[in-house]
DNA sequence: ATGGCTGCTTTGAGCAGA
């Protein structure tokens, strides 16, 4: 089962381009994070034409989080939110049941900056995620958290730890916060198949950082133990992010291996 | 590096993203 995640930034600006990388690397699975759609404006029929079914929660402008599966694999017991009262007015979190194996798509607040509240709530968001994990499910389950945690976890997804340090995406305090979700037992599948530096899923519109490779790698395939050890292969598929009018994060992969009996 | 991009909006300068 060959999963993927990819924050579009902006479902109908992008259709053309998920369309093709969909046709291209055919995953079974796709996480996808800020749709940017009203539900009704939601462009289904253009995933329908690949056999992909789609679950979503949307509410326009911001956010929008959404699981697609293709044919002939299932997607069941859908559920939108769960992270309680204070966090599930915004359309960014959605899990799904594919092939034996729960899937799990969140799109974690940016943060802002780290002076502001926002800041304070995307820790709280990460610690009613590792919450809601704990309610639901076992660190030995099949389960897949996949999304953009807009955290990178160590120095070696920065580009210039130093010019990030007080940013939201790797200031200590949301790196121990994703620390601790991750201490509910899942695993980076990435970094199993890939060491060092200079790996990325985004880079800045502004001022040519692409070109210039200055990003960050904050889009993650998490998996528990099981899934994990049944990971055979992992990427980022950095070539999405080259064309003009692409988004600015690069979808991410990871390949699953021998998931009857789970 | 952070103004220097981008998508979106009851259409346009402002917000939020990352």
């Amino acid at each position: 089962m060959l999963v993927a995640t990819w924050n579009v930034n902006g479902v109908r600006s992008r259709i053309d381009a998920v369309t093709a990388w969909l046709a291209l690397r055919q995953p079974d699975v796709i996480c996808l994070q800020e749709l940017k759609v009203v539900p009704a404006e939601m462009p289904l029929p253009a995933f329908w034409a690949l056999g992909y079914q789609v679950a979503f929660v949307a509410q326009g402008t911001y956010n929008g989080v959404a699981i697609a599966a293709r044919a002939p694999h299932a997607l069941t017991d859908v559920v939108v939110g769960g992270l309680g009262p204070g966090f599930d007015h915004e359309a960014r979190l959605i899990a799904a049941t594919v092939g034996g194996v729960r899937v799990v798509c969140g799109y974690v607040p940016h943060g802002q900056r780290i002076d502001a509240p926002l800041y304070q709530h995307k820790q709280r968001w990460l610690g009613q995620l590792r919450a809601y994990l704990d309610a639901r499910h076992r660190a030995t389950d099949p389960v897949l958290v996949c999304g953009d945690f807009n955290v990178a976890p160590e120095s070696r997804d920065v580009h210039d730890p130093k010019v990030w340090t007080d940013k939201v995406h790797f200031h200590v305090d949301v790196r121990v916060a994703y620390k601790h979700l991750l201490a509910f037992g899942l695993h980076d599948t990435f970094r199993k198949h890939h060491g060092g530096t200079g790996l990325y899923s985004w880079w800045d519109y502004r001022g040519l950082a692409f070109e210039k490779d200055w990003g960050l790698r904050i889009d993650h395939v998490l998996a528990t133990r099981p899934m994990a050890e049944r990971c055979t292969f992992a990427a980022i598929d950095r070539a999405a992010r080259v064309p003009a009018h692409a988004s600015d994060h690069a979808p991410v992969l990871a390949q699953f291996t021998d998931l009857q009996g789970l």
